[in-house]
Order: C-alpha cells, then sequence, then structure tokens
DNA sequence: TATTATTGTTCCAAAATGAGACAATAACCA
DNA sequence: TGGTTATTGTCTCATTTTGGAACAATAATA
C-alpha cells in the first residue's frame, strides 16, 4: 500500500492535473465585525498560504475551482467570483514549497511537478463564518481564519493576491447593489440588524458610512425583510431585525 | 532549411510556452463612431478568431501580453487590462485549429501541443485606430478590424469572451472618472470635440446619454484642455477642439 | 422615575442630475 | 446681404440624491 505514502494528490507526474496551472483563493469570512480570510499553516516552517488546488484534465476551471473550495470548507453552494491570474516569473520559488514539502517527510526531485513553474487563477469566495470547517490540506496543519487587518507573512505573492481581492470586492460592491442579498447574505448570520449590515459595508470599503444615509438608502432598496426586534440586554432602543427574502428560482 | 517550413512558433513541442496555457486578446478601437476589434481571418476556413499568443518559460505573464500585443499592432504602450481565465472543457475542440493548421499545409499529429486543451488568460486592449499596423500571426491570413455590432462567427469560445471583455470594459468605465484620460485617449484622436467624446461613451455604454449633463460633468472633471474651434463645413455653429493635457511623470 | 445609549425617522441644506430653453454661431441659400 | 438651418455652449429650473444634524422612541439601569 506503498500509495499510502505518496498521496495521490501528489504523485509525481500530477499526471491528472492541467500542468503549470494553479488556482489560489481568498476566501472571506465575517466574524465580531472583522473581515477574515482562511490561510494554510504550515507550522515546521513559519509558512502561510492561501489556499490553492489544480484543475482536473476533464474538468471545468470553474467547476474546479468550486471542487476545491469545496474540499477547504465543507460547504457548497458558495459566492465565487474569479478576479485575476498570475503568472509572474518572480512566483517561481521553489525554496517555500520544497521546504514545506520536506518538513511532511517528502524528498521531491528538482523536477517534481509542484516545484514547476505555475500560474494561478484568482478567486475570492464569500461563505458563512459559523457554518464552514476548515479543513487542511496534505501538505498544511491547519486551515483557519485569520483577520485581514493582522495576517500574517505570507509566502511567494500571496499579499499581492489578497490585495487584489479585495480591492475586486470592494468595486464589486459598488456594482451590485441589486445583487445585495446575494454577495451580503453568505458574510451574515440568517436574520441581523442594520448595524451589523453597516458594519460589514464599513470594514469591506474600509471607511466609515453615515448612519440615516446608509439606512434610507438600504431600505430603498426594498429588499430587507423586517422582523422582531432584537433585545441585546443594552440601555437602549433595540433595533429590529431583517432578513433576506427567500431565493426565488 | 527545414526550419522554414515549420516556424519556430510551431514547432511540434511548442517547448519554449508554457504548456496549456493562452492567451486571447479583445482589442478594441474606436472610429466614425464605431467600437472595432481586431480579428484573425482563416480564408480559407470560414473561421475568424481573436488574436491569441503564448507564453514564454521565462516571461512574466503580462509581460507576455504586450509583447504579442506589440505583434499584433505594431505599438507599444498600450492600455491593456487582463479581464477573466476562460477555461471550460468545451474549449477544448481539436477541429477548428487542426482545419486551420492543414489549410496553412501542416500536418498536425493527435498530440500537437496546439491540439492540446488550452486555458485563456483575457485581456482587453484600447488602442488608436488610426496608428495600429494590424499584422496577421502565423496561421492567419489577415488580421483586421470588424465592427463589434457586426462580427463574423467566431471560433470556440470566442464570442463569450468579447462579451465578457466588453461588459468589463463598461464596468471599468463607471468606476474610472479619473481615469478618464488614460482609458479614452487611444481611442480618440490627439484633439476631439465634445461630442466624439460622448459618442464614445455612448458606444461602449450603448446607451444614449443627455448632451447637457454630459457636457457638465465632463468640463467639472477639470482634465479636459480647451483648443480653438473645429470647423467642420456645416451649417452651424463650430464646436471646440480638447485634448488632454499631456501625462506627467 | 430620571438617566443613558442606541435606534428609527424626520428635516433641511447642499449637491447632483434631468429636461429643456435659449442665444451664438458657421455655412448655406434666396 | 440678410434670412435659414443645424449644432453647440451655456443657463435655468424642477427633481432627485446626499450630507449632516436633530429629535423622538425606546430598553435597560440607577
Amino acid at each position: 500500500m506503498s500509495q499510502h505514502l505518496i498521496p495521490e494528490e501528489l504523485n509525481p507526474e500530477g499526471a491528472d492535473f492541467l500542468p503549470g496551472l494553479a488556482m489560489d483563493f481568498v476566501i472571506f469570512g465575517f466574524h465580531q465585525n472583522q473581515l477574515k480570510i482562511l490561510l494554510l499553516d504550515y507550522r515546521n516552517t513559519d509558512l502561510f498560504a492561501l489556499p490553492g488546488g489544480f484543475i482536473r484534465q476533464n474538468e471545468n476551471l470553474n467547476d474546479a475551482a468550486r471542487r476545491v473550495l469545496a474540499e477547504r470548507t465543507s460547504l457548497t453552494d458558495i459566492y465565487l467570483e474569479q478576479f485575476y491570474s498570475f503568472g509572474d516569473v518572480a512566483r517561481h520559488d521553489v525554496a517555500p514549497l520544497r521546504a514545506i514539502m520536506e518538513a511532511k517527510g517528502l524528498k521531491p526531485g528538482d523536477d517534481h511537478w509542484l516545484l514547476r513553474r505555475f500560474v494561478s487563477v484568482g478567486y475570492y469566495a464569500l461563505i458563512d463564518f459559523t457554518k464552514a470547517v476548515p479543513i487542511a490540506d496534505l501538505l498544511s496543519d491547519s486551515c483557519a481564519w485569520y483577520e485581514l487587518t493582522n495576517l500574517p507573512p505570507l509566502m511567494l505573492d500571496h499579499r499581492a493576491i489578497v490585495q487584489k481581492a479585495l480591492e475586486t470586492l470592494r468595486a464589486d460592491l459598488d456594482r451590485k447593489g441589486a445583487g445585495l442579498n446575494r454577495w451580503a447574505a453568505p458574510l451574515l448570520s440568517e436574520t441581523f440588524t442594520m448595524g451589523e449590515l453597516q458594519s460589514l459595508y464599513e470594514t469591506i470599503l474600509g471607511q466609515k458610512l453615515r448612519r440615516s444615509s446608509f439606512q434610507r438608502k438600504m431600505l430603498s432598496l426594498d429588499i430587507l425583510v423586517r422582523l422582531d426586534k432584537k433585545y441585546s440586554g443594552g440601555a437602549h432602543k433595540a433595533p429590529y431585525r431583517y432578513r433576506f427574502p427567500a431565493e426565488e428560482k
């Protein structure tokens, strides 16, 4: 049973995958008024990395993204957007990956397929922080949430990938007032207050918004369903809860 | 000198290129109030295609895009944006490319590198219609302009690529009032009238704009330099010419 | 019962936009 | 030469949107 020593996904040829092409994921969650992303932690090497994956020979690129995303988060039906492809030669640095593989007891040859140059297609995903069950991949020791404002050092160009993902997310925000329920729903709990929704906007955009204007605009979209009030125990008026209307198919 | 029969770029291995990865270009020009794009024409096969190219082993992805773009247009310093990567399995259809190659007298084997599956990175470019000198590639018979509103049938998913490019261009337009001079300059001649600028907007956005509002907004950007008047010979008031201020470095 | 913090709403000024109106022309024409 | 016509630059005013603040309505607490 020697294939247990060399997992199928790390076979010397990587034969079932498209060569030279990878995907990297910036997976956003929102918790306690903070944007967080999932990172893989290679403890033995002090290296953190974005979750990634490869495309099978008979698989659509975007389908591969959903497959890998499901593997890392245990979720399907994820809000997912492809945002940019990264192909600088400088990405090709065998040192970190070799260190990671050796920390796992592998001794890859210089021509191991994982050590070749990769162009990587970047995706960002928006998922429910409370429902996701982050699962480490074969080479990493953990897959966990990290605050976007306080990221550990990332390998290769992953910092730039995160930055580009955030910029794209912000730009998409402006253009998608209508699709609010599609992108905001996964980041919030089932019901939420206006303050929580505003906080989400402020955190993503990185700037404060005016309370009355925000409320006016959100209500004018005519997409929020007002429910009962939320009594938080504070010495003040209780805010209404809202939810998005049920998806119509 | 048999390598003249099999051009270096079509060598059996494609060894100098990253395997399985290509680029497709939607190259926009603006002429006579029409948006046009460059297409390659394979006359013998009734097939039209977007200009494309491959990435060298030691070349940054975006650098490769500029190199190929220069080859097709004879221009450098082009406004260029990467907008999406296309990776459906359905893209992999050997028939059209085989037909094209055989029309050129090549007899590719089933495993010829050009006949394998490619993921393609899409770029759109904005260039000066009057300055570009479209140059056909090794497999095509011509590289010429076609009206966006009246495109011939395109091979594979190239129609969808054009559509996505246009959508991205429109979205970018909204967000880049400031960068107006960067993106609009290559599409217009050195000097232009307000009507021509408005026509450019209307053509890209696919909708009419109000004349007075447009003029007010453009002038309020404080970026247009008003020059002399343009006497076109028409029986009416002559419009001012404008130009963008010289780039500051 | 007064106090406090937070919320939903209202109000008004300021800014942006929509929709025309109007005067100023170039060229043409009678 | 003076009227005609099409187009342009600007102005006006109504409408809409936004900014910024005020205000009343609470939940809990003291």
